[in-house]
This record gives C-alpha cells, structure tokens and sequence, in this order.
DNA sequence: GCCGTTTTCGGCCCGACTGTTTTCAGTCG
C-alpha cells in the first residue's frame, strides 16, 4: 500500500506551494487530496491499475496523472518543481505556531532561512524584526511558538484524556447557572490522539462557571480567563480550554468545537449552497438565525439527520446523513462482555474473582480471560498445567456468580513458523481463543496470521497490527490479505481497546465489515483499573461505522459459545 | 486543482484575534 506515502507527498506540495504564495484554493486541493488518500481503505495501486482514480472525492483530472506518474515513474516532477531550493526542514517549520507561510516565506526570500538554527538565529540579531509588518509583538509570539514547537509532546493518547475530561466535567457540572457541559473537539469525536482538551459550557453567570474552572486544585497554570473562554495547565502538560456559550447558541457552538475541520467546512458549503450561513453562533437565513440551541436542529436545518460525533471526518458521513444511511452505531450498553483480560495467573495484577466483580460492576455480564501462553516467558506465560487450575478456579467462581459468568480463554502466542503454543487438544476445551504474535514482527506475520485463522479453534487474532499509539509502527503485514482471510474463516479480529494500541484502528474495522467481518473488543487488561477501556473500544467500533451486530461482544455468552464451537 | 439542486466557469467556510496599521493582512481554530 502506497496510500500514505502519496498522501504525504500532496501534504509536503501543498505545504511547498503554500509557501511559494500559490492560491490557496489550489493549496487546499492538494491538501484535501492528501487527506482522502490518507483515510482511503482501499489499496490506491489497485484503484490505479483499474483507472478508478478519478472516481475517489477530491481527486481530479490533475491529481489523478500526477497520482499516475508516481506510480508508474516513481517521482512526480510537479513535487520535485515544487520543492526546489525547499527542504524538508523549512517546511517543518509551517508547525510554529505564530508563524505562518506569509512570514516564513519572507524569511526564508529575504534571510535565507532553511530550518530552525536560521530562524533563532535572525530573531537573535533582530534581522527578524526588520523585515516590514513585524514588530515587538509578533517576533515575541514567535518565539513562544518556538518553544513549544521544540517542547512538541505533541498529541496525548485518547486513553488519558478522557479521564481528565471526565474528571473536570465532573467538578464543574454543578456549578450555580451552568446549563450543559459536554467535551468537544477531537476527545469528543474519539480521535485515537487528542491535542488540547476542549470542554464546551452553556449558562449564565459565565464569568463564575469560568473561575470555577480555573481555580480547580489541579490546575497548574492559568493561560486565560475571561468571560467566555478559560485555558488552563494540568499537571503542566495537558492544555485545557473551557468555552463558555449562551445557551441559545450551545448546539451550534457544540457543533463548531466538536469538528473536524473537514466536516465543518462540507456542512458550511452545503449551507451556503442552499442561501444559508453557518457558524459558531447558529445557522442564519440572512439577519435570521433558524437554529442553534441543539445540534439535532443544526442538522436538520441542512436537511440531515444528526451524525454522531464519531462519525465527523468527512469520510461519507455526511452523504450517508442525507440519504438516510447512517449506520446505527454500536453503544455501549451493547456490549456485553469484555473479550481479552489478564489475570494474576499470567501478567496481570487482579485475581480473577477481582475482574469478574468490577466487571459485573461496569454492567458487563462476562469477561474471558485471557492469558498469555507458556512461550511468552516474559509476560508470565501460563503452562498447561496452569491453565487447567485456572479451569477449575473458574468453574468454581461461576459456581458462585449470579448474573455473570466468567469464561475460559487463552491469548495463545503464535509462533514464528504460524504454529500455536499449545495444541488444539488444549485448545478446544476454552471458551475462546485468542491467538496473537508477539515475536518476529518482520517475520512472515501475513502467513503466521492465515495459518493460525485457518485453525477451527481460533476464534479472534488479536491486536492485528501490532502498532502501539505513536511509539511503534507495528508488524509487517498485509492487513488487507488478513482481513480477506478472515471473512473467508469467519475468525473474528480483535479491536484491541488498551489505550496505546486501538488495534484494529477506525479505518481498518471499517474495511473488515465492508468485507463481512466479525470483530471483537477486548481491553487487554492487566488488572481492574483498565476495564473502563471498554468505551475507547466502542469508541473504534463506532469511528468505524460498527453496529453491534459486527461485534461479538453483543452476543449473550451463551450465544457466543456456540459460535465458537 | 476540484466541482456542479445557483454553475462546465467561477466559485471555493467562518469568525475572532492580534498586531501593525489608518483600513487590513496574517494566523488560528
């Protein structure tokens, strides 16, 4: 797949061209290109062999040929033109905030700036500053821009947002006038990264719900305060931004600070189509505002049916909306069970009496428990010997639970040459089998994956990727070729919902159920704490289009175990 | 460069803020 590399290379011309002052509907042509082809499922080398290029949003008569003389040349002149006498580094720098392509291009024709030292180096010896339209200000905001660029902790994992949002709604939702609370932004949307937390508020007395929020003990620093915008430090890492509206514009504001950017812009553009104006504030019919207060009727003032926050990415979701397609997404309550925990008989902290109890507890009525395999040594890897005692502890904590069961799994290793860790007289006794490689990433995984779902116990391969959230790439392996093969064994794949993985992603849940595949959600826990990854996962599910009739997780147990028969 | 229930040409999302300016360009979200 050359999907994102290409998309990389539109991304890096439109950055170039941007800078060389070309107009920025052309600039955003490229950039939307680079987006679809990011988000596209489909192989873009399959869809050029077969001359549909053309046939994907955004892509036209010109990205099309240059899309085509990549593939066929392995370079795209219009790019190397673009590029010329730009480096990579100079395009870096479009990242600084405070700085941006007017200004850079300036520096970089009038100072011959190249990359970060040039740039500290000309606000240093004031060249900077002489340039026209600069002043004191600007070069001060520059240089705070450039602080955080070199900071650039960059994007927090889902998983630990969502927590913090939670918490902060929380300890504001009774705050005296405060109507609505609702997280927004890319927390809201589920994005697996998420920037800054963004939190949007309705009421009156806005300048107390906004104090409120920034004197919580856990603020860190106050960045602003105001009457309708607060922005804080947490912990000294994590930027928050509360923003408070009237209530009359609290759908629309949702609407706006709920994004993405891409599926505000299709929703202005329609509205604008149809003699409209949409904005923060409500959507307008000249001076007239005809809705705001709810999202629901923001939607339906553009004639579609409200879309799920997961759903906005301008991925056909808005086309979907208007015919009356969208997808009833799965919900959590949905769920009912959690398909991969660890216990203290492997790696894990809890005893398994302990995650059935907070399981029970979350609403759940089961978990299987999964534990890794004798040949993962370093995770604590269960013997036979193990897995049978474990076998009698369940039945009899089964014995006892009322309204929840536990069942039995295994996470079985598979091994380098596609074989599995135990055998399949172990394995057709367990309730479920989770089979997953976690050794020779390089190795054959593609293989090693069809030969483990073509084994009858096998029910889910879990984590099929094998990335991990901005810190591991993950294996070689052709998912398109594993989904295939899953459709044809109907083995499920896994949404692996631990915070740095949510492997499955989005995009690649939506191309299994595209191809008639089952998935299943499980948490990987290792102990009682995590069990609440349950809701990034359906937050996957969801971002993929998912109903719970793709999941496992939404059969009863019994149910379930007859399909794993 | 893309695209068509205003269009095959002429549009292309909206508003706020800031700083450097006497009316607006640049940047951001």
């Amino acid at each position: 797949m050359k999907n994102r590399q290409i998309a990389e290379l539109f991304e890096r011309l439109a950055d170039a061209l941007e800078l060389k002052g070309e107009s920025v509907f052309r600039v955003n042509a490229y950039r939307k290109a680079g987006r679809v082809l990011r988000d596209l499922t489909s192989d873009i080398e399959v869809l050029h062999s077969e001359g549909k290029l053309k046939e994907i949003p955004g892509i036209g008569e010109g990205i099309s040929k240059k899309i085509d003389e990549y593939l066929t040349t392995g370079k795209m002149s219009k790019y190397v033109e673009a590029t010329e006498g730009i480096g990579e580094e100079l395009l870096d720098l479009l990242g600084v905030q405070g700085l941006g392509p007017k200004t850079l291009a300036l520096a970089h024709d009038k100072l011959g700036v190249m990359n970060l030292e040039d740039l500290k180096k000309v606000i240093g010896d004031g060249a900077l500053a002489r340039l026209p339209g600069m002043g004191e200000k600007r070069i001060e905001n520059i240089v705070k821009g450039i602080d955080l660029f070199e900071k650039a902790k960059g994007r927090m994992p889902l998983g630990k947002a969502v927590p913090i949002a939670r918490e902060i709604v929380e300890a504001i939702k009774s705050e005296k006038g405060l109507k609505e609370i609702s997280p927004a932004g890319s927390l809201r949307r589920m994005a697996e990264t998420v920037g800054d937390i963004d939190i949007l508020a309705a009421g009156a007395r806005r300048l107390g719900i906004v104090k409120s929020f920034t004197q919580l003990p856990f603020v860190t620093d106050v960045l602003a305060s105001g009457d309708t915008k607060g922005s804080v430090m947490i912990d000294g890492e994590t930027q928050v931004d509360l923003r408070v509206v009237k209530r009359a514009a609290y759908g629309a504001a949702l609407q706006y600070f709920t994004g993405s950017k891409s599926h505000n812009v299709k929703l202005r553009t329609m509205a604008r189509a149809k003699g409209l104006r949409l904005s923060e504030y409500g959507i307008f019919k000249g001076a007239k505002k005809i809705a705001g207060a709810k999202e629901e009727d923001v939607y339906g003032a553009l004639g579609l049916s409200w879309i799920p926050p997961e759903l906005r990415e301008d991925r056909g979701e808005v086309e979907a909306a208007q015919s009356g397609k969208l997808p009833a997404l799965v919900e959590e309550v949905d769920i009912l069970g959690d398909l991969h925990v660890h216990s203290s008989y492997s790696d894990g902290s809890s005893s398994i009496a302990e995650l059935a109890a907070a399981a029970k507890k979350l609403g759940l009525k089961y978990i299987a428990i999964c534990d890794h395999s004798k040949y993962a040594k370093y995770a604590g890897g269960i013997d036979e010997k193990a897995l049978a005692r474990q076998a009698k502890e369940i039945d009899e904590l089964n014995e006892r639970l009322r309204g929840f069961r536990v069942l039995k799994g295994i996470e079985v290793d598979i091994l380098r040459d596609g074989s599995l860790d135990f055998t399949d007289h172990i394995l057709e006794k367990l309730d479920i089998v989770v089979a997953s490689i976690h050794s020779g990433f390089r190795q054959n995984v593609t293989q090693r994956m069809m030969r483990a779902m073509r084994n009858p116990h096998v029910d889910v391969i879990s984590h099929p990727t094998g990335r991990l959230i901005s810190r591991r790439e993950g294996y070689e392996v052709d998912i398109q070729a594993v989904i295939k093969t899953a459709a044809e064994t109907g083995t499920a794949l896994e949404i692996n919902a631990y915070y740095d993985r949510l492997d499955l992603n989005d995009l690649n849940a939506k191309k299994a159920k595209e191809m008639g595949v089952k998935m299943s959600i499980g948490t990987d826990s290792h102990g009682v704490e995590t069990l609440w990854f349950l809701s990034l996962g359906v937050g996957v599910a969801r971002r993929g289009w998912l109903e719970g009739k793709d999941l496992l997780n939404s059969l009863d147990a019994d149910d379930l175990l007859r399909r794993n028969k």
